[in-house]
DNA sequence: CAAGTCTGCCAC
DNA sequence: AAACGTGGCAGACTTG
């Protein structure tokens, strides 16, 4: 049963719709079906129900939910961004949707469904002009117009899914892509259990304490360092250009002052400015400052974006949560008597490729434990390091260096692998687009590109996408397992619902190819379990039939910082 | 002085 | 002044 929802600023407006499966309809004729629709309302459409704020649609949600079935399933359709974390909020959770918003970029990037029904323009497809997602309770054409919407994308998916080559490959992308809203904003619903104490004790080991107003003494110290080194007392070692005279000065032959043309020079200030530059760092994004704006109530809550790169792939909007150095992660603790499974997938990309490109030989080897010992072991590459080198020289289209030098032994022994990415950077450089294995397409090239640096984007997008996606499907699958371990701390058991966050496992942090699950000690072990089992699920519900597996490493442990 | 751009570094 | 993909962010620097 599909249930859709629209939102507004006073309350929701809620439709049922009992046909699973909508009949064949007229997608693409909205301006007729549009007028005769527009004038549905509450009263003369039974179906439609409007609720006068989150918590009223919070109520008839839970219901719902708890009115569903295995063989009877419920699946929201609506703006998830809006309206899933309004709804946890009030402690509902629910077990499916239909992402609007998401699916709509989807398929207008790939030319599947017409611009105009675009949610990101907040137009009715039938309705220009009209708001889709800002309903007002005394127009109710926006339910008609909002349902409209929905239907096209149907057809949409359906009508690609049966020209594609994997038949249901679309659906079951934006059923991804969904699933990922729910877990995103419960993501931050929950957020990760950060101990301000264990952080000040890095600060204060490293940097020295925290001075009002001031810098701390190591940081200063380490300044002071790099002053001497080059004999000059007065430099502002945080300005670029006036520190890159100095070096210049010194007799350092560099063009900047980053750390790659630092490193490996003769000079005794190399070392006290890469010293400096780490303090500096460590200080300015995640310091003191960062910990007081990103770290509330014991937990770092990030806003996650789902689907916010083109490729599919998850950004981060504030705390710059995808970029959590090693160097604070112990600060990352389980709440007492709860334990942190730190998950990551062993060479996610080279087994996506091997998987995708249905490569025997690179196939063989993403079956085993170690993919790139497996590379070693064929005696295409002399060594492990230089077996990842070349793999991601491949993926990212290196033309230079040692990792270029490695290719023509990847391409002799794993010719059809090697010529997916060849072949997608060669429409790239034609200024086509490309797909992922569940059909993302790259958006089109800029008026004016260079053929050569376009051609790296594809190159990469049809892996780094196909990635995400398999990221998704394993997040989906831990968040459905996950809920199934039920409420520890009192409650049922079972059903989606019925499990508050707060108080059963749940996801704390997501990055690219890694999580970190937070969950009651006594269930840890079962759910380190499940997170694995999901991976390898994952990896048959994408490529059901490739013997590449999707090892995944799981630890339980007190910190983040504990995991390798 | 606010907004935009550049530099450099962190993550995958 | 990066080579070799996707990003975010802080602070310096530039511009209107």
């Amino acid at each position: 049963m599909h249930i859709l929802v629209t939102s507004l600023e006073r309350g929701f407006a809620l439709e049922d719709r009992r046909d699973a499966v909508p009949a064949a309809h007229s997608a693409h004729s909205s301006s007729t079906s549009g007028s005769s629709t527009s004038s549905a309302t509450a009263d003369s459409n039974p179906g439609v129900r409007i609720v006068p704020d989150a918590i009223g649609l919070a109520q008839l949600v839970s219901e719902r939910e708890r009115s569903a079935t295995p063989g009877d399933p419920i699946r929201w359709v609506w703006n998830s961004q809006d309206i899933v974390p309004r709804l946890l909020a009030h402690g509902v959770r629910v077990g499916r949707c239909h992402d609007l918003r998401l699916t709509g970029r989807i398929l207008i990037t790939a030319g599947y469904l017409d611009a105009r029904f675009d949610v990101a323009d907040a137009r009715g497809g039938a309705h220009p002009g009209e708001g889709l997602f800002d309903l007002d309770a005394e127009n109710p054409g926006t339910v008609a117009a909002t349902r409209e919407l929905f239907e096209a994308q149907l057809a949409a998916i359906e009508a690609a899914d049966q020209g594609g080559t994997r038949k249901g490959a679309l659906a079951f992308l934006v059923g991804a892509e969904s699933a990922g809203t729910l877990v995103a904003a419960e993501l931050r619903a929950s957020g990760m259990p950060f101990s301000v104490e264990r952080h000040e004790r890095v600060l204060v080991d490293v940097l020295g304490s925290r001075r009002a107003g001031g810098r701390p003494a190591k940081l200063e110290a380490a300044a002071s360092s790099v002053r001497a080194a080059l004999g000059e007392q007065t430099l502002n070692v945080d300005s670029p250009k006036d520190l890159l005279a100095a070096l210049r000065r010194a007799g350092l032959d560099v063009a900047s002052t980053s750390k790659w043309e630092l490193w490996g020079k003769e000079h005794p200030v190399v070392e006290a400015l890469l010293h400096y530059k780490r303090l500096h760092r460590l200080f300015t994004a995640n310091g003191w400052t960062w910990r007081d704006e990103w770290i509330h109530g014991g937990r770092f809550r990030p806003d996650y974006v789902p689907g916010g790169v083109v490729t599919g792939r998850w950004a981060t909007s504030g705390g710059g949560a995808m970029q959590l150095p090693k160097e604070i992660r112990s600060a990352v603790v389980a709440d007492p008597g709860w334990k942190l499974i730190v998950a990551d997938a062993a060479q996610l990309e080279p087994r996506i490729l091997a998987a995708m490109s249905g490569d025997e030989a690179m196939a063989r080897a993403g079956a085993q434990r170690d993919m790139y010992t497996a590379f070693v072991d064929r005696g295409v590459v002399p060594d492990r390091d230089s077996a990842k080198v070349a793999m991601l020289g491949a993926m990212y289209g290196a033309t230079t260096g040692q990792s270029a030098v490695l290719l023509p032994g990847l391409e002799r022994v794993y010719p059809r692998a090697m010529g997916l990415v060849a072949s997608a950077a060669r429409s790239g450089e034609r200024g086509q687009q490309v797909h992922t294995w569940l059909g993302r397409t790259s958006p089109w090239p800029p008026a004016e590109f260079s053929p050569r640096d376009f051609g790296r984007f594809t190159r990469n997008f049809i892996v780094q996408g196909t990635a995400a996606e398999w990221a998704l499907t394993w997040m989906a699958g831990i968040r459905q397992r996950l809920a199934k371990l039920g409420v520890v701390t009192g409650g049922a058991t079972g059903a989606v619902v019925d499990a508050p966050l707060e108080q059963t496992a749940h996801l704390a942090y997501f990055l690219h190819d890694e999580v970190v699950v937070h969950a009651p000690a006594e269930v840890a072990e079962r759910a380190a379990v499940e997170v694995v089992a999901a991976a390898a699920e994952a990896g048959r519900l994408l490529f059901s039939g490739s013997q590449v597996t999707f090892p995944v490493v799981a630890h339980v442990v007190d910190s983040y910082g504990d995991a390798k």
